[in-house]
Formats: C-alpha cells, sequence, structure tokens
DNA sequence: GTTCGTGCAAACGGTTTGCAACAAT
DNA sequence: ATTGTTGCAAACCGTTTGCACGAAC
C-alpha cells in the first residue's frame, strides 16, 4: 500500500517522485508558514542532496495544483501554507510569526466585491503583538 | 505661507528637505499603491535627480512617522499607502493592483486576539478578477 | 563644527532562468 | 524516443548598506 503522501500527490494530480515526496512530507506536517528557503532548509535534513531550483519548482507545482496556498503576508519572502481551507492569519509583528485564525472564529459580511469583479476569496488580517501587562 | 506638503512633514516631526517634499507631493497624491521604485520613478519626472537611496530613506522615514502605511500584499515588493485611515483592501489578481474599500462597507465582529495578544491592526483582504460573462 | 540629509556604488538575499544530464514511460 | 524531472550556476531584481560629500542649524 501506497505511502499517503503519494496518495495524496496523486489525487492531485501530481506524478510522485522522491524530491517531491520529501517536500511534500515536510509542508504538509507543519502547522508553521515556511518560506520556500525554510522548506529547502527542513528538507535537506532526511534529502540532502535536493536542489534550490527543484524546491521552488516543487512547491510553485503544489500551489498550481491546489496542494498549497501562496500567502504575501511578509516584507521579505512568499510564504507556503499547507492549510487550503478557510482561514484567517495572525501575525506577531515582533517575531513576523503567522498564525491560523479558524474561519468561523471571525464574522464577515457584505465582503462584496468591487463593481465589475468578482471576489475569489478573502481572509481577515490581523496584526499584533504578544502583551506584556499581562500573563 | 508654507505649501501643505512642508506643513504636513512638519506635523509628523519630519524636517523638510527638498526630496522629502519631492516624494511626498508624489504619494500623498496618488490613489495608487506604488512601490518604493515606482515612487522613485514617478519622482524623478519633477525631481531628475533623487537617487534611490533617498527614495528608500524617505519612504521608511515616513512610514516611522505614521505619514505612510507598508503594505505587504504583494509577492515581489513592498507597496506604500497614503492612506492611513483604517481600511480593507482588494486585490486585482490579474493585474496585481490594489483598490482601497472603505472601512465601514464591510462588517467584522469578533477579530479578537489569539489568547496572550493583542491586535494592533487587522483589515479584510479580498482578492478576485474582472467578471467576464457580465460587463 | 557637529548633526543631519543625500548620492553613489557595491553588496545582499530571495527567487528565477537556461541548459545539460538524467529518469521514466 | 519522447516526455518529464532534477541540479547547477548564473542572472535577476528589489532592497540595504557603507561611506564620503555637502548642507543646515
Amino acid at each position: 500500500m501506497k505511502p499517503d503522501v503519494v496518495r495524496i500527490l496523486e489525487e492531485h494530480g501530481i506524478q510522485a517522485s522522491a524530491q517531491r515526496v520529501a517536500v511534500a512530507e515536510y509542508v504538509l506536517h507543519t502547522t508553521e508558514h515556511p518560506s520556500a528557503d525554510k522548506v529547502w532548509a527542513g528538507v535537506q535534513e532526511n534529502f540532502p542532496m535536493i536542489s534550490r531550483a527543484t524546491v521552488y519548482n516543487t512547491l510553485h507545482l503544489f500551489v498550481e495544483k491546489g496542494l498549497l496556498r501562496e500567502l504575501h503576508l511578509a516584507p521579505d519572502s512568499v510564504l507556503f501554507d499547507p492549510n487550503t481551507h478557510r482561514h484567517h492569519h495572525f501575525i506577531d509583528e515582533e517575531s513576523g510569526r503567522i498564525y491560523d485564525i479558524p474561519w468561523n472564529e471571525i464574522e464577515v459580511s457584505n465582503a462584496k466585491p468591487l463593481p465589475g469583479f468578482e471576489v475569489e476569496d478573502y481572509q481577515v488580517v490581523m496584526r499584533g503583538r504578544r502583551r506584556l501587562d499581562q500573563p
């Protein structure tokens, strides 16, 4: 029986390969929102011979096939989100870390597009920092 | 009497200079959300001798002093928003153009922070594209 | 004369690209 | 044989940095 990750790849129309499985293993089992370079570093621990270009190719392929989402929330790099369900985000401005907020925790009404446009996706983006006054 | 822009700079604790005024003129009179390089290009038309470094310095100073806000919505560069009131954004995925949505047009309830954090700012970010089926 | 602003050019870092080698079917 | 996948290194582009010059108070 095939390992889960291979099945997931195939279900998304992605031909499996050793490198792609390694990237998928890493990126689908993190709750973080890693940058491409972070993924590269992480994957290398189990798969030392993978090149940067392959990681970038693979991540873009995954996004195209709906396995990942790209986030443009940080100034310096594109982040990848293994959580493809609708959800919101909270950004800790100090650490830059990004946390998921469940979809139904925030209620948004009237998320209408501009006239002549249609909305494909929306989310609430919150920015803040740790409270120092309280534990 | 001093020109408006100089007054605005001084009100924000920014010492005026020819270059800073030129940048402010440009950036405060656009409804777009230009990147730093776009600002540089635009300012150059009226002020041909300004260097990139000065534009970057100036924009960062303006952000620090609350005259502009930085947006991290695009994959390739940081954008600057002359509108410092609270508002939401709509991103046309085709052109990359970003439009402002007035604050009260969308209702968000329960924008609570993560436990132990405090929210400094939040907004709804919508992504979409032109409708082709209807005019 | 010390502080602050500017310009230049080089460096930087994340990402993309071109191409040759390789594997799979 | 054809198609798809990978690796390498160079190129790219937005941004930052270091430093020296010049202006302002």
